[in-house]
DNA sequence: TGCATTCAGGTATTACGGTACTGCAATTCG
DNA sequence: CGAATTGCAGTACCGTAATACCTGAATGCA
């Protein structure tokens, strides 16, 4: 009873990861300083970072001075490349299960949950990393 | 892992049953006959009715050819009532909890996840009931 | 070579949505 | 006028999924 359309709080964490990564250029960040940035906590944070790099989008370096950084490459994506490594593929939303009811004519509802998911990908995949990367040489924008 | 911006089954079952009611006009409608054409389960779509009931957009009659109708003046009220009747209020979705990171500038996120919500809003708000009532008395639309 | 640091994966816990069951009111028929 | 049937209303249970925790493995530095 209490929200609405719902972006789960591990696809929001990952894309604000994803911009703090492209801001700090080559430099590797920690999951907890990150976390601290954020204000999340970092067994959260961890988990959508394993998924980022299992995704290609990061690199992670172990030990001391080790942490994440984005992916040779990964200014090219979008954010709907983001979203869709952690809370996978957007479902292409048929309407509901409504075979009965709606799978004969077009229903409208099915016509208009279509077009909102439409909107929400092309936002997502309009907007591009490199929009937000700080080179660490200073290179602005 | 598994699916998106998510609308949940209760608001679309809701939608679909306003829907329903509407093209019947003022006939009453039984929960089991609505269940049997939408294909849904009885149980949920009689918790869902409920809720409509309590928000003033159905009314319900008990007893041998009881039911469901939509209530008196309901044909104004748009897709977006309904939703929020069922769903709850639509919230602002303000990023997400990020206060520490996101408060004092605008985050890019929170301005597109803003953006794309007043989008569905406008959607849903447009449309009104009363675009697909059929009079009982054989008025066609 | 040993220790500190940091990522990686698997595991528990909590919250939400969905389902099923039981109770109450109204109507209709005998 | 009374009883049984019909159909809504509320409550409680259960399964799933998202989130938080915990232990282990690997790397780099002293």
């Amino acid at each position: 009873m209490s929200s609405a359309l719902r972006i789960s709080e591990a696809a929001s964490i990952g894309l604000h990861t994803v911009l703090l990564l492209a801001q700090e250029g080559q430099q590797f960040l920690s999951a907890r300083d990150m976390a601290r940035t954020m204000g999340v906590s970092e067994a959260h944070l961890s988990k959508v970072l394993q998924r980022l790099v299992r995704a290609g989008i990061a690199e992670s370096a172990r030990g001391p001075h080790g942490g994440f950084r984005l992916a040779a490459g990964a200014e090219a994506l979008s954010l709907l490349a983001v979203y869709e490594a952690i809370d996978g593929p957007l479902r292409p939303l048929p309407c509901l299960l409504g075979r009965p009811m709606c799978d004969g004519k077009s229903c409208i509802l099915g016509g208009l949950l279509a077009s909102v998911n439409e909107q929400i990908r092309d936002q997502l995949a309009s907007v591009r990393l490199s929009q937000f990367l700080a080179r660490a040489s200073g290179e602005a924008q």
